[in-house]
DNA sequence: CCCGGTTCTGCTCAGATGAGCAATGATATC
DNA sequence: GATATCATTGCTCATCTGAGCAGAACCGGG
């Protein structure tokens, strides 16, 4: 296009999406025919000029989320729009309620819903709403919080999901990691624990967050592994954790032994299940998002734009 | 508006606007009728929900420019976007191009155009294109730049400018501000000097920019000042200077002697005038522009959103 | 100079949309 | 519980706008 053509067109959005004029006002004032205004608009949009921001802690980006869609595989995805958000925090907040919207709406409604526990599964179990559906069992699927916090996060986080359902919630009441091999497989073998492990197996979906390899990690904040043990699996190639478990950007367990020292559902059992949700959403976590995303470890993801547009570009540069 | 007619609106703005589905589309996916969509859209955009931006160097913000032109009684103002710009000086370069744009669209165009110097006169000089005027006479309307600088900055910008028009420059060969009054007044006695000022008074349009008062002032680098003196003038109220005059924010002259020094027309005879266009931009200039315009001492401003957003919450908060 | 190809322009027409209006529903007040 | 008041809804109609098309203008190569 012509560079004087260029700037009519800047000309004519101006008068057109600023001063609400029509195309035939416009064409009068710019002495053009209104067809000549139309194809110029038209212009302005093809070329980029035009930014149509929606501005709202509810706005999703439908665009991205079809582009992940057909890129990755994924059944579906959600995406928040992170215009006009000045802090991770406040994204992370957007991705949880958006989560829990998701869960409002999931149909069929799941008889048994498996969860992880941490910040941003407390988070949007903070952001449902009551009665959000009518009766759902929940069931954790990994050992739980804090050897040296306050206690119940874990807890507190299935029970108030529950409580919202007007449910039922299963406790999973172990820690996540247990020092020795020996002390884990006998909790494993208690009847009530192994009856709460065989209910997470068989839940009909499962959200569950992912957590960075790194000292913020909140299984180093809890205690059960301290900075030198994360910066070991990070050594050995790990990105995070998804239930407990940390992986490399292959999906793979980077440290069997410590794996089987876990409690919790296997990761291949999240690979396996029909609908498993990820929420995952920060600056800091686009390397687990993506290796969650490219190994199959979930069926739909709920993430914010930037998170998205990350894995997007991996897909675009391969 | 309900809560969730405000999330409805949010849901049925993603789909119009990012995914160009039409209302009656939209009503079916949200099970809404089409004029409810209608409804919803409207409310969004009223909420401020909808954010439309023109991003382009040549973008104006046309409904800033009307309100100042409402609250100021300029006769014309010129606002260009601050839409994706990194730095002040690609602000100014903008301004600079808008300030080009207007002369070269001045109708009648001036037989005589007194112009100021400084970076910003400069600026636009270089981004007139020949043949912008058919034959105009340019003349200094201040005294020059430089003691110890690149000399002819000052006269370039005029000749430049004459130039372009395919018209002729008349410069003023005097320092901007003399040490001692009597030097100041043998030389405005001269002829040609006195020639050249009678021109400059009798201009039919001035064009001229304003500086801050601060160390980085023209009349700084230029040598004609010091920065204590700079300082000295801030503490008696200085917020910049126009055509090499120190105002304070009433318009006044801060230092009665000072200005007796200087040369060039003096500022009543900017106010008198019956169009003259103060090109004023960068996030430092928003007292100065602020003193030209509430004391008339411009009949056009071409500035940059930022500035006048600012001049805008004055008059709001008066 | 002519001609095929390409771009640009003005137009028709159908679909999309907003203003305005009457009917309906909700709310407050007595 | 009756009723005045106000907001909401569904609709008609006029206007606005984009797709598609035919003719005009432009261009480069014979």
């Amino acid at each position: 296009m012509s560079d004087t053509d260029e700037l009519l067109s800047i000309r004519a959005a101006e008068l057109y999406y600023e001063e609400n004029q029509t195309q035939d006002e416009i064409g009068v004032i710019l002495r053009l025919t209104r067809w000549k205004v139309g194809r110029l608009l038209a212009s302005a949009r093809a070329n980029g000029f035009i930014r149509i921001e929606i501005v709202h802690p509810r706005a999703r980006r439908l665009p991205i989320e079809r582009r992940l869609r057909e890129s990755t595989g994924l059944t579906d995805a959600i995406v928040v729009s992170s215009a006009g958000v000045s802090s991770d925090a406040e994204l992370q907040s957007r991705t949880a309620q958006a989560a829990a919207d998701y869960l409002t709406n999931l149909r069929p409604i799941p008889h048994t819903l498996g969860i992880s526990w941490g910040r941003t599964l407390h988070d949007v179990s903070l952001h449902l709403k009551q009665g959000w559906a009518p009766g759902v069992n929940v069931v954790q699927i990994n050992g739980g919080v804090s050897l040296n916090q306050r206690t119940g996060t874990a807890a507190s986080t299935a029970v108030t999901i529950a409580h919202k359902a007007d449910g039922s919630a299963t406790l999973l009441p172990s820690p996540a990691i247990f020092e020795r091999l020996e002390t884990k497989q006998a909790m494993e073998a208690d009847r009530t624990i192994a009856g709460v492990l065989a209910l997470a197996r068989n839940a009909q979906a499962y959200v569950y967050s992912a957590g960075q390899a790194d000292a913020n990690s909140a299984l180093v904040d809890s205690g059960y592994l301290t900075v030198e043990q994360i910066n070991d699996l990070v050594a050995k190639g790990a990105v995070g954790d998804v239930v407990g478990r940390y992986i490399d950007r292959h999906g793979r367990i980077v440290d069997p032994e410590l794996n089987e020292r876990t409690v919790g559902i296997q990761i291949d059992q999240l690979r396996r299940a029909p609908l498993t949700i990820a929420v995952i959403s920060g600056n800091t976590k686009h390397a687990i998002a993506r290796a969650v995303v490219r190994n199959g470890l979930c069926t739909v993801l709920v993430t914010d734009e930037d998170t998205a547009n990350a894995l997007l570009q991996e897909k675009d540069t391969p």
